[in-house]
RNA sequence: CUGUCCGUAGCACAGUUGGAUAAUGCAUCAGACUCCGACUCUGAAGAUCGAGGGUUCGACUCCCUCCGGGCAGGCCA
């Protein structure tokens, strides 16, 4: 537990026994202790803490606020609590400060935990597996899937610093329909190479990068393929084709520092019979009924808006079978805590049919948690920034990570809560000032080691600080920048429980601008070398939190810039 | 038509799970470099929280209705 979190147990510990004091003294009638908050006011002047605790109880012990409120105050004892005194305000809020202990304990803090400072055990090791990007291995990915990368990825992270135990997953689509079109458009390119008059279908894929996979097979294999049957021609392109642009995909996810720890292979589900199992679970059970020749899903018994047909009236099985299957796998068969999967807002209304279809499977259906994310705009010189230049094609990942930094990417797409449209400036992103945010905060971590430098050059080194010296930091931008690193540790948590990384992003943000605050109004280096080793000390902290977050989150930290 | 998400200052957006004077950045206006990096900072101005009702000590937050926008609703994936 954090120095914070610890403060805020003492503090409800000494309220609980306030009010068992009051009312063994009679100050307070018999009644019930109802459930109070701690919290942290928006306004400063409103205390460090404050509790809504007198006003919740003025029911169960028929009495005004202010009244109890004084009650549990002339009965509260802080000793051991690092705070100091308090207030009675407002309605009957009661809110208190930190004593100037508080502030000296949260620095030796982080400096005793380094950087397993924000690591904690909330996620009690659960396991959590997270499934992020698939995109299909039938042509390049897009910028949704740049989003969907940063976030998955570092959702991974966040989970991990939170103390779960976590994998990385990408869901290889390596079977079924869009196999068979890929498949297709291969065979057509081919055979387009040897034969005139071939037109590619309106449904197929029609990127460059279909033609120069059927180029590279017909060099290596001619035309060997043009007279025999369709089926072995098209099983020929694919087993050449979908390895290279599965190798393709990992490549070029590493380049955005995302690696998985593994790939998942639609395929093995068809081929180990998880995906006809499934179905014929769902029917032992009596949850499917056939129609029109179609087997179907009594899906609306399971909270899903209607039913939806499970095997088509051909006898093959629709999508939704193999990602039953699927996610059947993930918590049964391989028994996660856990699935968390990042989806494209577009499949909102797909989600409570796989939750339904667990639940009649006997799954708990919470444990799938779904992050939906919604689009992405691009934009350049103010407008909205759609298609690549050089091939009038939607904006791939690649070209993406080409024109803007990858750490500038990882930030940017974190910038916004997943559920939220984002309007990516690319201009901004590549912008070498504090009005790039990642740059903002990058500048502050270098501003940080650029001080240490200096006073090296001097011959000052940093070193272990009194909690008297400490006490010497008094000043608000001080007091201030301190009590959000002491915030650290829950606010990971906070954004662990909500799955949205996007807040950490915001906190490093904000931790950098108090920071830069920090710096301007007080100058470390000082005649006072107390006062000068406690400012160290409280720089060298900063610079801890934003290197533990920079880390966490796959973007560099550098030391100069 | 039904479901779902969103609507906060000119723009882009926070809001700690129902708390006290709605936060921040850009843009605008007025300022600050003999000073650990001006790659920075200090002020000012700017909001009927889409509209209307309800729940209660208290609502940007929860419930209902309406308005506006995104997305979905296939024996496609």
């Amino acid at each position: 537990m954090s120095t914070a979190q610890i403060t805020v147990k003492k503090l409800n510990d000494a309220i609980r026994k306030a009010f068992e004091s009051a009312v063994s003294k009679g100050l307070l009638p018999e009644g019930e202790i109802p459930s109070f908050n701690i919290e942290i006011p928006a306004d400063r002047s409103h205390g460090d803490l404050a509790t809504n605790a007198a006003m919740v109880s003025a029911r169960s012990f028929r009495s005004a606020p202010r009244k109890i409120a004084e009650a549990i105050t002339s009965e509260i004892d802080l000793s051991g609590t690092n705070l100091d005194r308090f207030e009675i305000a407002g309605p009957g809020f009661i809110n208190f400060f930190y004593a100037p202990a508080f502030y000296a304990a949260v620095l030796e803090e982080i400096k005793a935990k380094g950087e397993n400072y924000g690591r904690s055990d909330f996620g009690g090791g659960k396991r959590v597996l997270v499934e992020f990007v698939s995109a299909n291995p039938t042509g390049p990915m897009h910028v949704g899937n740049a989003r969907g990368g940063a976030l998955g990825d570092q959702l991974s992270s966040l989970l991990d610093e939170a103390g779960y135990q976590v994998e990385r997953e990408f869901y290889v689509n390596d079977a079924g329909n869009q196999i068979e079109k890929f498949g297709l458009s291969l065979e057509v390119r081919y055979l387009q190479l040897y034969t005139e008059g071939i037109e590619m279908p309106e449904d197929a894929y029609h990127g460059q990068d279909i033609t120069d996979h059927a180029k590279a097979f017909a060099e290596i294999n001619g035309d060997k393929y043009v007279d025999c049957s369709s089926e072995e021609r098209r099983k020929a392109l694919v087993a050449y084709a979908l390895p290279l642009n599965i190798a393709g995909l990992e490549r070029d996810l590493l380049k955005y520092r995302i690696k998985y720890d593994n790939w998942f292979r639609e395929s093995t589900l068809h081929n180990n019979g998880a995906v006809k199992k499934v179905v014929d679970m769902l029917t032992e059970k009596g949850h499917t009924y056939e129609k029109d020749g179609a087997v179907w899903f009594r899906a609306e018994q399971f909270g899903a808006d209607k039913d939806f047909v499970l095997i088509r009236s051909n006898g093959l099985p629709t999508y939704v079978v193999p990602d039953i299957a699927y996610h059947y796998d993930k918590l049964v068969t391989r028994n996660f805590d856990i699935a968390i999967d990042i989806l494209g807002a577009d499949h909102h209304g797909y989600v409570p049919r796989l939750k339904a279809a667990l639940t009649a499977l006997g799954v708990d259906a919470d444990r799938l948690n779904v992050v939906l994310m919604q689009m992405v705009r691009l934009i350049k010189n103010g407008e909205q920034y759609k298609l690549s230049k050089r091939s009038g094609k939607a904006i791939t990942l690649v070209t993406l990570l080409d024109e803007i930094p990858i750490d500038a990417a990882r930030f940017f797409f974190n910038l916004r809560e997943a559920n939220t449209h984002l309007d990516f400036d690319l201009d901004l992103a590549v912008e070498k000032s504090s009005q790039n945010p990642v740059y903002y905060v990058q500048y502050a971590h270098a501003r940080i080691c650029n001080i240490v430098k200096k006073l090296a050059e001097e011959n000052i080194q940093p070193r272990d600080c009194t909690a008297q010296e400490l006490a010497k930091l008094t000043a608000p931008e001080e007091i201030e920048l301190i009590i959000k690193l002491a915030s650290f540790e829950d606010e990971i948590i906070c954004a662990a429980k909500d799955y949205d990384p996007s807040r950490i992003t915001k906190y490093v943000y904000d931790t950098a601008a108090l920071f830069h605050k920090f710096y301007n109004a007080c100058k470390v280096k000082s005649e006072d070398e107390s006062l000068m080793q406690a400012r160290l000390a409280l720089c060298l902290a900063v610079k801890t939190v934003i290197a533990n977050i920079l880390k966490m989150f796959k973007i560099d930290a550098p030391e100069s810039m």
